[in-house]
Formats: structure tokens, C-alpha cells, sequence
DNA sequence: AATCACGTATCATATGTTGTTACATGAAAC
DNA sequence: GTTTCATGTAACAACATATGATACGTGATT
């Protein structure tokens, strides 16, 4: 598929796609090519391709909004609430990152393709 | 306290300091006087008082950046990611929620103090 | 050559947070 | 009573981040 078609089901912009793809070409999960008849084609094997790896491959985002803003800071009372919440927010995402290590993008197309088939029934039914 | 002398301490504005504590004060944690001599105190046992009230009264805001962005997005992939995280990212704020209810202020002051006369020896030694 | 599509720098827009100003309210001091 | 002090809050400004858009370069196909 090309960025621009990638943008219009994404409803964003073939700028925005290709900036994150990039992360995602990086990594080698998925290959471009320029010119005519070009664009992006997945390089690896679904199955084991998991969103753990995804999200490492666009440069392991920050997942909490809250939390630890500053690394070592001179308040002590800044001190002594990181200390006391470091380990649960540590804990907490080590939990979803490892949850996102067993979700495979094959996982995923599976339960996409039982969502469609079951809102083409739906519609279909609808339509009658 | 005034809002002014604890806007120093946190080097911020006084306006941003009565903003949050106004949260505070509508869930009964601190109370606050006008005029002359006023200011804010606190209005409950600080064993008993824990994070997990402070960000309750706070609003409860979002821990995560990152997760469902829409909650029953149209689109069907959206939705396969959703469902396949719900649960890890539910677990992850529960863990730290939880977290939160275990660390009383008063166990917030302990640890500021020990900081704090630790701080006290340090800088007594590097003077001498 | 002309067209197509990615790569990327640069700028514009939108949004949310934080900081600031202004003024009203109420309380103590003189 | 009026002056000073401090909160309460609305309104506006400044800032940061994310996203969208434009422009132009590179390489590949027709």
C-alpha cells in the first residue's frame, strides 16, 4: 500500500504515515519503495511479530502521563514521593509491556477478520 | 501557609498553587482562611490520609499517554488493539491505584524527615 | 522526459498545560 | 471605617507538544 492510501483509511495524512513507518522500516518489519508502483509491504512473519516489538521499534514511548517527572531531583519531598512509587509504576509497566510482548499482529488480523465477517453478516441481515 | 509562600517552595505561581489545592479543600484534606493571617492548613490526620485520597480529590486524571484513545471506535483494527490491551492497561492502573492507598502522608513525612536530617549531617561534615 | 512514491526538512495549526493579570470577596489590624 | 492581606476565580497570555501541510529532493517505472 502507499502512504496516501494508508492516510485516507487512517484519516490522516501521508506525511504523518510515512514519519511513522519509518521507526517501523528501521527495525525491518516492514520495506519501501519509491516510484511507481511503490510503497510499503510487510517483511516478517505475522505470528511472531508482536506489539511489544512494535513498540519498541518506535522508540519505546513513555506510557504513563503521570508520574516521575523528574529523574533525581533536589526536593526531598519530591524524593520521598518517587521513592515510595517508583516500584509500582516500575511493576505497572513492565506488566503492560510484557502483555504487549504476547499479542502477535497475527493475533490481531485473526480477531479483525472475525470482527469483519461478523459485520458483513450484520449488514448483510440489515440490508434484507 | 499562604498560596504565595508555597508557590516559592514549589517555584510556581500562587494562582497555580490555589488552583490545585482547590481540590483539597472540596474534599475537606486542607482548609482555608481569607485576610490577614490566612492561608491554608491542614484539616486531617495525615496517618490516615493517603495518595490515593489526594488523587481522588484531584480529579483522578489519566495515569496512561499512551492506550485507548477512543472507547468504541468505529474502525475494526482499533478496536482489536483495544480489546486485546483493556485488561493489561485496567491491571496496570489497578496495581497502581492500589499502590497509591498504601502510602500515607504521614509515611511521606518519615521519609522526608530521615531525608532531611540526612541532608542536615552532610552539610554539617562538608562545612567543618 | 514525465509520472509516481518515498524521505525529510520546514512551517502551520490545534490542543492542553501552565503562568499571569485583574478584580471581587472576606478577614484582621490600625 | 479604611487599609492591608489573602483567597476565589475569570480571563488572557505564554509555552510545549502533537499533528497536519507544504515544499523539494531522490530514486524507480513508464
Amino acid at each position: 500500500m502507499t502512504s496516501e492510501e494508508l492516510a485516507v483509511h487512517m484519516h490522516t495524512n501521508p506525511v504523518v504515515v510515512r514519519r511513522t513507518m519509518a521507526g517501523l522500516r528501521d527495525a525491518g518489519f516492514v520495506q519501501s519503495e519509491k516510484g511507481y508502483g511503490g510503497g510499503w509491504v510487510i517483511a516478517r512473519d505475522l505470528g511472531t511479530l508482536t506489539l511489544r516489538d512494535i513498540y519498541n521499534a518506535l522508540g519505546s514511548p513513555e506510557f504513563f502521563a503521570l508520574g516521575n517527572r523528574t529523574e533525581n531531583p533536589a526536593c526531598l519531598v519530591e524524593q520521598s514521593v518517587n521513592h515510595a512509587l517508583d516500584s509500582a509504576f516500575h511493576e505497572a509497566e513492565t506488566l503492560i509491556i510484557e502483555r504487549l510482548g504476547k499479542v502477535s499482529l497475527a493475533d490481531l488480523a485473526a480477531d479483525f477478520h472475525r470482527r469483519f465477517d461478523a459485520y458483513k453478516k450484520e449488514k448483510i441481515s440489515h440490508d434484507l
